[in-house]
Formats: C-alpha cells, sequence, structure tokens
DNA sequence: TAGGCCATCTGGTCCT
DNA sequence: AGGACCAGATGGCCTA
C-alpha cells in the first residue's frame, strides 16, 4: 500500500506516454467509437464487420461461410494474401482436404476466441469511468488495461482511506477536532478524481472526463 | 507518409 | 486427438 500512497488520483489515470495521448488521440469528433474505425469496416479479413460488438451470434454464426471467404477470397487483412499463396503452394495446399478443413476450424476457433477476448475488453470498457461518449473513440485495447489497472489502484486507496476514516472515529475522537489530512480522504480531492466539475476553459465534451485532463484530447490540443 | 491499432492466419506448445 | 493459449507475421484502416 505504500506504493498507493505515491499516486495520486490523476496519476491513477495517467498512462505511459506511449499510451496516453495517442490512445486518446482517436478521441477525435470524426467516426467516433463506432464511426469507420469502429465498426472495423474491412479490418481484418474475411466478413469480418463489427468487431468485438455483438460477437456471439456473429462469431458462431458466420463460422462455415466465414472460413470460406478468408481463405478462398484472399483474406484482407491478417496474413491472408501473404500466406494464402503459402497454403495454395505450400504445406496446406499440398495436404488433402482434410487438413485443409481442420485448419479452417482451428482458424474459425481462434477468431471466435478473440471474439470473446474482444468482448470481455468491451466489458471492461464499459465500467471504466472514461468518456462514453459516442463522439469519443473507445479506448484501445493497451489503454483499457492501464487504465483499469490505474482504476482498481485507485479504488483500493479510496478503500483503504475509509478505513482508516472509520478506524479513526471509532477511537472516539472528538468529532469537532479537525481530521489530519491523511485521515481525511475527501480533504484529497485527487482520490476521487471522478467526481469533479467541468474542466475549466474545456470544450463542452471534456466534462465527461472530469477529473481525467489528460484523457481529454481537446484539453490536451488546447495551447 | 509514418506510426498506431487492429483482425486474422498460422504454427507451436500445453492440457484434458 | 482436439481444444485452448500464445506469439509472430501480415496487411488494412485511420490519424497526425
Amino acid at each position: 500500500m505504500a506504493e498507493l500512497k505515491s499516486l495520486g488520483g490523476e496519476a491513477y489515470l495517467a498512462l505511459p506516454p506511449g499510451y496516453g495521448p495517442s490512445a486518446f488521440a482517436y478521441g477525435g469528433v470524426r467516426g467516433g467509437a463506432e464511426g469507420p474505425r469502429g465498426a472495423y469496416p474491412a479490418g481484418g479479413g474475411a466478413d469480418f464487420h463489427s468487431g468485438a460488438l455483438g460477437k456471439s451470434a456473429e462469431s458462431s454464426g458466420e463460422q462455415s461461410g466465414d472460413e470460406e471467404d478468408g481463405f478462398e477470397a484472399g483474406v484482407k487483412g491478417g496474413a491472408g494474401f501473404e500466406r494464402e499463396g503459402k497454403l495454395k503452394g505450400g504445406a496446406l495446399g499440398k495436404k488433402p482436404k482434410e487438413q485443409r478443413s481442420l485448419r479452417l476450424s482451428i482458424n474459425a476457433r481462434e477468431r471466435r476466441r478473440m471474439h470473446d477476448l474482444n468482448d470481455a475488453l468491451d466489458g471492461l470498457r464499459s465500467v471504466i469511468p472514461y468518456a462514453h461518449s459516442p463522439s469519443v473513440r473507445k479506448l484501445s485495447k493497451i489503454a483499457t488495461l492501464l487504465l483499469a489497472k490505474n482504476y482498481i489502484l485507485m479504488q483500493a486507496q479510496a478503500l483503504e482511506e475509509m478505513r482508516r476514516l472509520v478506524a479513526y472515529l471509532n477511537q472516539g475522537q472528538a468529532l469537532s477536532a479537525p481530521l489530519p489530512a491523511t485521515l481525511n480522504p475527501f480533504a484529497q480531492s485527487a482520490v476521487y478524481p471522478f467526481g469533479g466539475a467541468a474542466l475549466p476553459g474545456c470544450p463542452e465534451k471534456c466534462t465527461a472526463f472530469t477529473g481525467a485532463a489528460s484523457l481529454c484530447k481537446h484539453c490536451n490540443d488546447k495551447p
């Protein structure tokens, strides 16, 4: 817990340089979470069209068709093109049909697994306090994980502060006496970075980022 | 145009 | 044997 104390509220939400600003730079107004990027129009191969969203029916239902598309039509994303030649002329190309169908089955399984993983990440995003606005692009995978980790650390610290406060009160101290700053979680606004007001001088969209200016593209863009 | 992010394919490894 | 997990490779899309 010692290291937790060293982290301010903002620090919890801060991401490493490589993941902070860049990760949120996609929060542009253009596509938004469900914009061109969010829809994964032609990202990967096959006819994958909606990323992790609505996967269940999709990944399980389109399996067979998926496989054929991905294999025959040449997968746009992924190693499709390169490996298609390899497949047709190489390993799988020479192997019997059973081998190929096995490969397709494995591919479909792996695809499904990744969709499930993305679903889980979406679930994680949904509980992380960041802007869930349609005008903001969704968090990248790495940003989601890092933010979640920081959020957990923050919650742990808040809980610890509350416990100390309760212990302090239970000791029969005079309530009129001011609480030491270290025992007063409410005196440490940084501990509750999500309950603040709109950031001063920030466009309206940024109000969703209250307490997390580092996550706000507009704030970062400000001169 | 470069860099970031992503989906997919693939082969290998481990487990049941 | 079959499935789950993993990491490397590849190419597409998007933003700065």
